[in-house]
DNA sequence: GAACATAATGAGTGCCCACTCAGGTTGTCA
DNA sequence: TGACAACCTGAGTGGGCACTCATTATGTTC
């Protein structure tokens, strides 16, 4: 699989940008068809470049928790080590209101569990933010990182709620960020 | 629709006790099929009860509604009001482990929005366990019923995640517990 | 216990959707 | 530009599932 022809990889593009956009609108559950509708695309050629939808699914969902990652690297590099893990979390639960797949990914692939544990790679960035947040005093010695993944993901959910609006979103994640502080 | 046949009541309750148990399990998502089946039925009786899935589907989620109210108003009633709202919290997030259509319920219905508002119903006992609790001192006066409702519905699906064990769930709402408290 | 309404049965229908493949199209390279 | 592999197309296949209905069975009533 070494070089495509232009036009196999114009089409991919297409796919991904496509599938991106179904599925973060949809969910998980969104067709195949739609995927293949919205890139201009037959059904056949989706299937040529991702032969399973789990392979699709997989390449999107990948793609946004690489993304995650290196979101939380940055932060855990150069922001405020008070705040920068509660930026984090703020800005999850904001990708997750725009977004449906951010919280299937949090949740573990939605329906099926069709990444092996690679969820765990926002534990590491994650686990520095928490380190560092707790060195500076800004939160409790005794949050572990399993609540704080547990209650992104509590939260991401909740941001597909029918009411939810960037107010009460300020209001909930203050909550909890409240919780979290000594 | 005055009086049932002795048959039909039987099977009706068995069809009711199926669909429970096998949409606790599986999710809304699972298929009639599976109810009939475990329910020892053909699957034209369970059509002849309820004429759409959505119809059975909405009698568990009432049943489950009614249940979640009635343990509310019991603990606004009888409880202590410093603790009975984190009571019936902590009850509703137990509950959510053990059933998957806790958390359907809560986040409106899983896929599609079944329940007419419905839920409103769980705001008035709900609203009060909070009141109380803010006139005991327990609770911040500026929670809000919108974040305490958002916070279930979140908490309730956080329990179904893979790693959820009674430690993780004390632990994680210990946290948004701490969070509301003055 | 005969007669009838009510209920149960389960094979069948139609729809959606993931996935296939025979045949047509197009990029690429000499 | 010709020739071929790589690629695209979209009707078709199969499986799952909600829902139907003609037939058979059973509770009820007199």
């Amino acid at each position: 699989m070494a070089q495509l022809r232009a036009d196999a990889r114009r089409n991919r593009e297409r796919i991904l940008a496509a599938a991106e956009e179904v599925f973060a609108e949809r969910g998980a559950s969104a067709s195949t068809e739609e995927v293949a509708a919205r890139a201009g695309v037959a059904i056949g050629t989706v299937f040529r470049h991702f032969p399973t939808k789990d392979d699709l699914l997989a390449a999107i969902f990948k793609a946004l928790l690489a993304r995650l990652v290196s979101e939380a690297e940055e932060l855990a590099g150069s922001g405020d080590p008070k705040t920068a893990l509660f930026a984090f979390f703020t800005r999850v639960v904001e990708a997750a209101a725009a977004r449906r797949t951010v919280a299937e990914l949090l949740t573990g692939g939605g329906a099926g569990l069709r990444l092996g544990g690679a969820l765990r790679a926002l534990d590491e960035p994650l686990g520095t933010l928490l380190r560092r947040a707790q060195e500076a005093g800004a939160v409790r010695e005794d949050v572990r990182l399993e609540e704080v993944t547990a209650l992104l993901a509590a939260a991401s959910q909740a941001a597909l709620l029918s009411g939810w609006t960037p107010e009460l979103q300020d209001r909930t994640l203050e909550i909890i960020f409240r919780g979290c502080r000594p």
